[in-house]
DNA sequence: TAGGTCAACATGGTTC
DNA sequence: GAACCATGTTGACCTA
């Protein structure tokens, strides 16, 4: 707090404060002006004046929007001018006026053009005339103040967005680690079955060479699981994956198998799979492919194969088909499942480091 | 006394 | 070209 300047906290100044919340007592404010405006009482700092609800130190030009006049003329014979109001009095000396002192508006005058910001941001001149009138103000006063207001008010809207929008990111973040979290869960629980799988390939590799059965079996699970539910289309397209071609040898097992597969087909043969408890209906030695053979044994006597295709290649294409059933997510299948449901989830353009797998909805 | 606030100013762009 | 605006800066003032 400099010394030398009146503040509040002298009877004076209470009396001010008690005072000044009526602004159309302008004669008991000038009176108190008049005595309060003796030089001696600031010693250096002529333009301080109470600030009458905060205690802040005010200018001379608070004043005038109760009775700038009078207390003008009162100043100008202090002073010799008002550095603000006189321009020829106004020197700079610098981006600030030169002998010119910052001084605050009061809080009623503040509050005036609050309130005007509050109905228009804008100012038209004649709006801006009037309020200077009203305030007794400079016309140009207003228009600054207006400024300002606009210039604070948009860093005020701007840390409100930042604070939202960040807010919005970590949420986002987090649900991100988190789906991350999830696909590596999901990643190896893929690789435990995976590895549960392959042992039994060849034991079944080993069975299914003794009954000299067919590589279409993989078909035959699907044809005979789609018969009953399916559409004939789907059907024809299982069934067509499996026939041999010209040459006698199996064609491999492509992807649309899996592609036209139904969601609900996916889920049953995924919970059949991962389902690899001993008492399954289907299980007298390890359920899955003993399931298979069912199926295979069903469609042998409905419609027998050329079974002069079965070779070691099908073998192996059964045990990668097997691989490949809708039970398992095929990588690239998935791969655009999780971008689509990442666009339509997210769609905030993360670097998705490993986007290998789909998470079902659970 | 450092740091925050704010009135006032400077500058460059836009509009009429 | 005057008026206005957005933006950045300055310096007085205020407060912890």
């Amino acid at each position: 707090m400099a010394s030398g300047k009146l503040y509040g906290g002298s009877s004076m100044s209470l009396l001010l404060q008690n005072e000044s919340r009526l602004p159309s007592s302008s004669q008991v404010l000038d009176s108190l002006w008049l005595h309060t405006s003796d030089p001696s009482s600031f010693q250096g700092s002529k333009n301080m004046v109470v600030d009458f609800e905060n205690g802040r130190g005010s200018s001379i030009r608070d004043r005038s929007f109760f009775q700038q006049g009078l207390i003008e003329k009162e100043e100008n014979n202090n002073n010799g001018c008002d550095d603000d109001y006189d321009p020829s009095c106004f020197q700079q000396t610098g981006s600030n006026g030169g002998n010119s002192k910052k001084r605050r508006l009061t809080s009623e005058q503040v509050q005036f053009l609050e309130r005007s910001f509050e109905m228009e941001n804008k100012l038209e001149p004649e709006r801006k005339v009037q309020l200077a009138k009203e305030l007794g103000l400079q016309p140009r006063q207003v228009a600054i103040w207006f400024q300002n207001r606009r210039a604070r008010f948009k860093t005020k809207q701007l840390e409100k967005e930042y604070g939202a929008l960040k807010a919005s990111f970590d949420k986002l973040k987090g649900d991100y680690e988190s789906l991350l979290q999830q696909n590596d869960k999901l990643k190896q629980e893929v690789n435990a079955l995976r590895n549960k799988l392959i042992p039994r390939d060849k034991e079944d590799e080993n069975c299914s060479s003794d009954e000299k059965s067919s590589p279409q079996d993989v078909d035959t699970i699907n044809s005979n699981h789609n018969k009953e539910e399916d559409e004939p289309v789907m059907m024809e397209l299982m069934i067509s994956n499996s026939t041999s071609n010209e040459n006698g040898s199996k064609m491999p097992l492509p992807h649309p198998i899996i592609l036209t597969c139904k969601q609900e087909d996916a889920n049953s043969a995924k919970s059949d799979v991962l389902d690899d408890s001993a008492d399954s209906p289907h299980c007298t030695n390890n359920g899955n492919h003993v399931h298979h053979h069912h199926h295979f044994s069903s469609f042998m006597e409905e419609e027998p194969a050329d079974s002069d295709d079965f070779s070691q290649d099908d073998d192996d294409n059964l045990s990668e088909n097997l691989l490949t059933l809708p039970c398992l997510p095929k990588v690239e299948d998935n791969d655009a499942c999780y971008h689509e449901q990442n666009e339509n989830t997210c769609g905030f353009g993360f670097p998705v480091e490993d986007q290998t797998f789909c998470f079902w909805p659970y």
